[in-house]
DNA sequence: ATAATACCTACTATACAAGTAGGAAATACA
DNA sequence: TGTATTTCCTACTTGTATAGTAGGTATTAT
C-alpha cells in the first residue's frame, strides 16, 4: 500500500507544477494549500532534490521548482524515490534478508510479476496527466 | 504490500492441492511442512471455508480439501479473502472515511487505475500455475 | 540586521501486523 | 463410552513502522 510519503510527494509535485510560474514555490505555501504539515513534507522531499527532480533554493525568495516539463516525469520515479519500499512483498524489498525458502518458493515469480505490472503502470503515467 | 496473511493463505492452498489426494489434509501437517504457526493459520483460513474455496471437516481424520480444480482458482480471490485490504491507498480501502478532498483530488484516478491493473494481473493467474 | 527559506536530525504516539494462548465443538475409532 | 484428533472461535501480547512533532542550522534577499 502506498503510504502518505508517496502520496504527499505527488501532491507536492502537482502543486509546484501548478504554481511555479517563472519563480520558486516555498514549501510553506504548498503545505498550506494542500493542508499538510510543513515539517513532515520537509522530511519527504529531500530525495526529489538530491536526484534532480526538483531544485531547491534557500533563503528569502527561495523555494522549489521543477527541472523538467511535467510530461517528462513519470509517477513511478516519484514514488520509488519517496516511498520507503515499493516491493509488493517484504521478501522482495531492498535489504531484505535472503529467504532460505527462496529456491523452493513457488510464489516468488508471482510476486515478481506483480511488481512488474505495477511498475509498468506507474512508469507509463506522467505528472502532466495529473494537472 | 501483501502481508503474511495472503502469502500464507496461498502457501496453504498450494500445500492442500499438493497433498489432498482423495482425503483431507490436516492444517497441523500443512503448518509443519510450511514451517508456519498452526494457531496463526487457523485465524487466516476461515474466510476460505466460509466462501466455499475449501471445505473443512472437524474431528479425527478431518482436515481440508479443495472444492474445485486448481486451475479454477484465481490468485486474486484467495488474496482478497484473506488480506485485510487490497487497496493500493488507504482512501480506497473498504470502510475508509470519505475523503473531503475527493472531488478535487487529482490523484484518485491514478490509484483506481493501479488497483485495476493489480487486480487484473492477480485474477489472471491461477493456483495450478503455482504447483 | 532581519526575515524567510531550505536543510538536518532526534524524538513520540498510535495503530497494525504477526503471532501466542486457551479453550469449545465436532467426529472417528477403540 | 471415552479418548484422540481435528476444526473453529475469541481474547490477548509484542514488536515495528507510519505519521507525524520538535528544535534547531545554513543560506540568501532586502
Amino acid at each position: 500500500m502506498i503510504s502518505t510519503r508517496g502520496r504527499y510527494a505527488l501532491r507536492v509535485m502537482i502543486d509546484i507544477a501548478s504554481n511555479q510560474g517563472d519563480g520558486y514555490v516555498p514549501m510553506k505555501d504548498v503545505a498550506a494549500r494542500q493542508g499538510l504539515s510543513l515539517k513532515y513534507l520537509e522530511q519527504i522531499i529531500p530525495p526529489l532534490t538530491s536526484h534532480g527532480l526538483i531544485i531547491g533554493i534557500q533563503g528569502k525568495g527561495g523555494g522549489y521548482r521543477l527541472t523538467k516539463e511535467p510530461k517528462q516525469y513519470n509517477i513511478g520515479e516519484i514514488l520509488r524515490l519517496t516511498e520507503k519500499d515499493m516491493a509488493p512483498v517484504s521478501c522482495l524489498a531492498e535489504g531484505a534478508p535472503e529467504c532460505e525458502r527462496r529456491k523452493a518458493c513457488k510464489t516468488v515469480k508471482l510476486w515478481e510479476g506483480l511488481e512488474k505490472v505495477t511498475n509498468e503502470y506507474l512508469d507509463s503515467r506522467t505528472l502532466d496527466e495529473l494537472l
